[in-house]
This record gives C-alpha cells, sequence and structure tokens, in this order.
DNA sequence: TTGACGAGTAAGTGATCTCTTACGCATCCT
DNA sequence: AGGATGCGTAAGAGATCACTTACTCGTCAA
C-alpha cells in the first residue's frame, strides 16, 4: 500500500497530441469500442490503445465492458482545466474586439 | 531557400507545459523583460528561455528588445486553436447543467 | 575602456514520448 | 473444443523534451 497508484496525469499534456484530441472528438458523438476508433487512424491498433490509455488515466475517457469489446466514454467534464485556464483569455478576445469595434466606429464617423 | 525556416510548433504542445502557461499568465497582465519572469521560477534562467524561445515559434509571443533587455508581449489571437477547440465541448457542459436542472426540478416536484 | 549585466546559444545528459512488433488473454462462434 | 476476434501489455528503438553548465555577445555605466 506505499505505491501511489493515482497517477492521473495531466490533461494538458493528455490534449496535447493531436492523435488524443481527435479520439476526444469523436468520443464527443458517442461511445465507442477501440475497433471504431482505431480505424480513423493510420497508426496501428495498440498505439491507439496507448493513447487510450492516457486519455484514461487522465480520467477524460471511462471504459465500459461490453462482451469482448471496450466501450469508451468521454468525461467531458475532465477537460475544465483546460476550459478555466483558456477562460482567463476571453477577456483579451473581448477587449480586442471592442477596440476594433471602437475603431471601427471611430472611423466610420468620419 | 530550400530550407523551411517557419516551423511553427503546434500551440497545444507550447502550452502543454505548466511553466510555459504559467509564463503566458505573467505575461497576461503587461510585458515583461526575462529576468522578471526568470525570478518567477526555480529552473536556470537559460531553461525559461528556452521555454520563450518555444512560445515565441508558436506564435504565443512577440519579442521587443530595449537596450539589453528583451520584452516579451502575448499574442493572444494565437490561442485561438485551443479556445475554439475547447469550445466544442461547451455544449457538454451546458447539456449536464440542463440534465442537471431538469434533474433537480423533477425531484423537487415530489 | 573595462567590467558588470541581460540574455541567447551550445553541448550534453537522463527522462519521457510515440511508435512498432510480438505476444497474451478473454470472449464469441461453430 | 478450437479458431477467430477484440483488445491490452511487453519490450525495444528512435526521437524529442527539459533541464543543466559553460560560453558568447551586445549594452550599459563608471
Amino acid at each position: 500500500m506505499v505505491e501511489t497508484l493515482n497517477r492521473k496525469p495531466d490533461v494538458f499534456t493528455a490534449v496535447s497530441h493531436r492523435a488524443r484530441r481527435q479520439i476526444l472528438d469523436l468520443l464527443a458523438g458517442a461511445e465507442l469500442p477501440v475497433s471504431v476508433i482505431a480505424k480513423q487512424f493510420e497508426m496501428s491498433r495498440p498505439a491507439v490503445s496507448q493513447h487510450l490509455r492516457i486519455l484514461l488515466d487522465s480520467g477524460l475517457l471511462t471504459e465500459q465492458r461490453h462482451g469482448r469489446e471496450r466501450h469508451y466514454q468521454i468525461v467531458p467534464e475532465r477537460l475544465a482545466p483546460v476550459r478555466d485556464w483558456i477562460g482567463q483569455y476571453e477577456r483579451f478576445w473581448d477587449d480586442r474586439l471592442m477596440r476594433l469595434q471602437k475603431h471601427l466606429s471611430k472611423t466610420s464617423e468620419v
């Protein structure tokens, strides 16, 4: 009981890989078995399994076994760290938008 | 002219490292010279420089030289890929919220 | 002009990533 | 029972990462 089995890899790291984002995008539509997911990629099925493992470990996916299939399902809440972090920057987009609007309204005043 | 000097590292990769997100957060407040940025971290200054380079290459920062100082400035627009990608999942949070609300209103109907 | 300072680059090292092939193990089907 | 199927794990190779120390270079100040 000394080992720490709860290694939850960072969500940012999990989504930093294009293939893993694509997996999440796929699963945003529906829960899917590995075979269907793997079909979308050029890489080998074990490679897909490894990506799934990373997503699973990071808590972004859950797994349900149906016979010999394993269905993966997205846990969108776990994307919160990314959403929250990027959310900080909303004001920049707003600001810039506002500045642009101001600029446009000013130039159209002529 | 055969070389491709425009290697723009992926923004997702750039922000996947905690230190680099912290650098961006720092620069969200104000444009800063390296010395001030480096003070915030335990790692060596060259290490910070290397992170700044990655952010610069990814287009997330711009650099301005003031004498012997280099001031780095954030380019929040370049975070758009992250914002847009995570934006896809807004509906999930909304959906869940709605489902929760439905559930709550249903259970409170008793 | 000379030394201190701000900051990037070089080189090297160990850790981690990402992929592959080979294999193992249930489960399903006949 | 026995082969096919779905999928994970093991092992290993090569690439990349994230740091370090040592060095270089331009700028500022005395």
